[in-house]
DNA sequence: CTGTTAGCGCATTCAC
DNA sequence: GTGAATGCGCTAACAG
């Protein structure tokens, strides 16, 4: 049977406002009826309607999620929906659920703040969008907690890998540990943050170490995939006579693709040359060669996100511009000595 | 600025009820007027409250998806989450909302079906569940609209691959236009309803086609993934001294692996062997060899799903048990000749 | 400590 | 064709 406040109320002889008041742990109750109440509530599964919740409670216990599909990346990205995932299963825990923020509601076109608004989400967290998304820019500028993850937005509070840490233990097991001498890149598209900060990170190792820059040893991939990989790759073999001795792919996708370039131009790895990747994708111990490289920890990450967000939910409502970083860690498989 | 129907109202010398009529395309309102609100409404950019909305109208235009967690399979697997994709962008498109179905709302456990009361979702969306779960039998039970994919319930409308013609288009491939004699297969875990399906299609096949079945040449992989097509592999090329002319494998993952393992023991793809895998994962073209493949059509489940449950939602709300299959293809690469 | 009451913003009668 | 009244189920403020 269907109930209300009002139903469970008469049933146990108390009144409606009593039964709210146990419900939302607010306001004076004695120890006993309580109890009595809260029993009764399991007994019959009582559970508050929502909606009516959210009309006078002005929230909703539901996270929004963006996750643009304008750049084309969708839940198939394997790294973002684990991301996700992982936060999901971390704010399910503290009964918080999880609803993907739209533009569109019926007929209307909204911003996301307008649909939080409608939605009274409590929070939202940005998995996927671009920096200087206008709908991204008006959520971090108006009061409502939100985190990010990926993408780095003036005001609020990101949660990232340290990338910088990842290309220099990489630079150093290369340089330091192996003692190579040559060291080429083949990083993303720089337009995307990650990528940039890892090329970054590159060339300040380089200067700092006082190690040669050769500009033939940099190249940009056009895209994040495979293919793209194969490209960059065949295209700093052109380029270069004499080949260096290690390469730093910006993501594992794309270091697949340059070892399949390798294999196809008959160098060997890690012989002739070393690759490592960042990601760590499922795929990149199975590869032969399997690939060294950087580990994103998307469970740290999802759930950091998570706690963050629950956080400023829960206690300051404060937004700060934070940036937390997750450590990574240095894979090291067959294609590197 | 925040408006209600009675602001808008006031602000257009009408009442609130007009508002609602023009709103809800009910009731009898001049045109004039409804030009007129309908203008005023998408100028000043008001949305109805959703929490106001459902709690009069009992329904929230939202859509529940259960993607259970207790199979491990979650977001990261690319293939669930391709459809779910697919199946978001296109009930989005409809002014229809995802949100995720739990079993736990603050302090309360409760059912899928109870979920849905609560947040009044106008259907549900079953991705990943196990077809003898509790909750998600009472939720094929109770009259609520429901579509599922991958598993097929009593009751329910399925979308899924058509499993068997795949598998029929791969062995008439290697059967008749390979006139090959010999194919194994390598399934994934029979107790998933698809693999099973597949490998009794092949059991059929023989069985219709009157060849030879040889006990050796079936192997049922321990698990889904990369790892368990080598074990598989390995188990296969172990007991057979006169290794078949081809492998059918139940899914790419598998398939990957199966390949690995060939390669390690110095079996030649396609020329000693050749290798069919179902799926199509993005990395199948990618691997070497690249692996022919029945690719399963994740854009058009999604979207037959999506199409089959709104209809469910704003027509019939009838709830029938059909199966709808979907059309696969085989893909040639480089596995086989 | 408990009961009463007034909305929250909207949709739906039922009058007009 | 339009407006006023009522209630959806709950919370919060206030009385008692």
């Amino acid at each position: 049977m269907k109930r209300t406040i009002y139903h469970i109320a008469t049933e146990l002889g108390l009144s409606p406002g009593t039964i709210s008041k146990v419900i939302n742990k607010t306001g004076n109750v004695s120890e006993e009826t309580r109890k009595r109440v809260l029993d009764y509530i399991k007994e019959v599964g009582y559970v508050p309607a929502t909606s009516a919740r959210m009309l006078k409670s002005k929230r909703s216990y539901t996270i929004g999620v963006v996750f643009s599909e304008d750049l084309k990346i969708g839940l198939e990205h394997s790294f973002f929906a684990s991301i996700l995932q992982n936060f999901k299963s971390y704010v399910e825990k503290e009964g918080y659920e999880l609803s993907f923020i739209v533009t569109q509601l019926g007929e209307h076109k909204m911003s996301y703040y307008e649909w939080c608004m409608n939605k009274k989400v409590d929070g939202v967290f940005i998995v996927v969008g671009e920096a200087n998304d206008d709908g991204i820019i008006e959520l971090a500028n108006k009061n409502i907690p939100c985190v990010s993850t990926d993408i780095v937005i003036p005001g609020i509070t990101s949660v990232i890998s340290d990338n910088e840490d990842g290309i220099i233990q990489s630079l150093d097991y290369l340089f330091k540990d192996r003692s190579l001498s040559d060291v080429a890149i083949i990083t993303g598209p720089l337009k995307s943050r990650s990528f940039y900060i890892r090329y970054q990170t590159y060339m300040n190792y380089l200067k700092t170490n006082k190690l040669p820059i050769k500009k033939s040893y940099i190249v940009e991939a056009e895209s994040f995939g495979f293919t793209s990989g194969v490209n960059a790759a065949n295209k700093l073999i052109e380029e270069n006579p004499v080949l260096p001795k290690a390469i730093l792919v910006g993501s594992d996708d794309i270091a697949l693709g340059v070892l399949k370039s390798l294999k196809e131009h008959q160098i060997k790895v890690p012989d002739d040359i070393e690759i490592i990747g960042f990601d760590d994708i499922p795929f990149a111990k199975h590869f032969t060669p399997s690939l060294t490289t950087v580990k994103q920890d998307k469970v740290m990450i999802g759930e950091t996100a998570a706690k963050a967000l629950i956080n400023m939910i829960e206690h300051s409502n404060q937004k700060q511009e934070i940036l937390i970083k997750v450590p990574v860690s240095l894979i090291l498989r067959e294609s590197t000595k």
